[in-house]
DNA sequence: GATTGGATCGCCT
DNA sequence: GGCGATCCAATCG
């Protein structure tokens, strides 16, 4: 495994990657860095699963029912957190895609744990790597990201984005119907790497 | 103003 | 596999 601590040379993903078609974005982010700097310190997985809510024409996306404060930040450009708070208890991260007309966004929902391993076991009071990052819930946790986030570009920080070392002709992706929701139960929108023991489910 | 249910997790059986 | 925790926005009245 590579180290982690030469990350000035590591390729950012700009805004032109996140302002694409939410799919595309959701299925090439498989197999990329996610990053996260705070004053604990520095956190990076790969990302091993995704999903992709589609904007005003997905009964599934928070955009479907309007623009609110929660919302907001899908309304704008493509490349920014878009955070919320969950069953009263939990985070979930997002990111934002496709263009200023397209309110959408993809879910981080696992990532295989790489690089300050010992400061997300300590977040998450868990040893077991598999027990780190298996869910939206868990990574945002393990990551140290807080709700004061939501709205801040990802090419900027604390969370950002590079290239990881897989070429993505190469990756195993298996697609399927995504998790936890009761609108647009069987549209094929949810990602992950097949042979990755990190996911949240399969 | 009150009720309802949710893009989850961890503990229990 | 089931369930409780716990908050907020959306919905209904």
């Amino acid at each position: 495994m590579r180290t982690f601590n030469n990350f000035s040379k590591w390729k950012l993903l700009k805004e032109d990657f996140f302002a694409r078609n939410t799919v595309e974005v959701s299925k090439n982010l498989l197999g990329k860095y996610m990053y996260h700097e705070s004053a604990e310190g520095i956190t990076v997985g790969k990302v091993v699963e995704t999903e992709a809510y589609l904007g005003k024409d997905d009964p599934a996306c928070h955009s479907a029912r309007g623009r609110t404060m929660r919302n907001e930040v899908m309304f704008g450009p493509a490349g920014y957190a878009y955070i919320y708070l969950i069953y009263g208890m939990h985070l979930c991260f997002n990111v934002t895609t496709d263009n200023r007309h397209t309110p959408a966004a993809v879910l981080l929902r696992a990532l295989e744990p790489l690089s300050g391993l010992d400061l997300m076991r300590k977040r998450r009071s868990k040893e077991n790597l598999k027990d780190l990052c298996s869910g939206p819930g868990k990574l945002v946790q393990a990551m140290g990201i807080s709700l004061n986030e939501n709205g801040k570009s990802v090419t900027l920080g604390p969370v950002r984005f590079f290239e990881g070392q897989d070429n993505p002709e190469e990756l195993n992706i298996v697609t399927t119907t995504r998790v936890g929701i009761s609108q647009a139960v069987d549209w094929p929108l949810r990602f992950y790497l097949k042979e990755s023991p990190f996911v949240s489910r399969r």
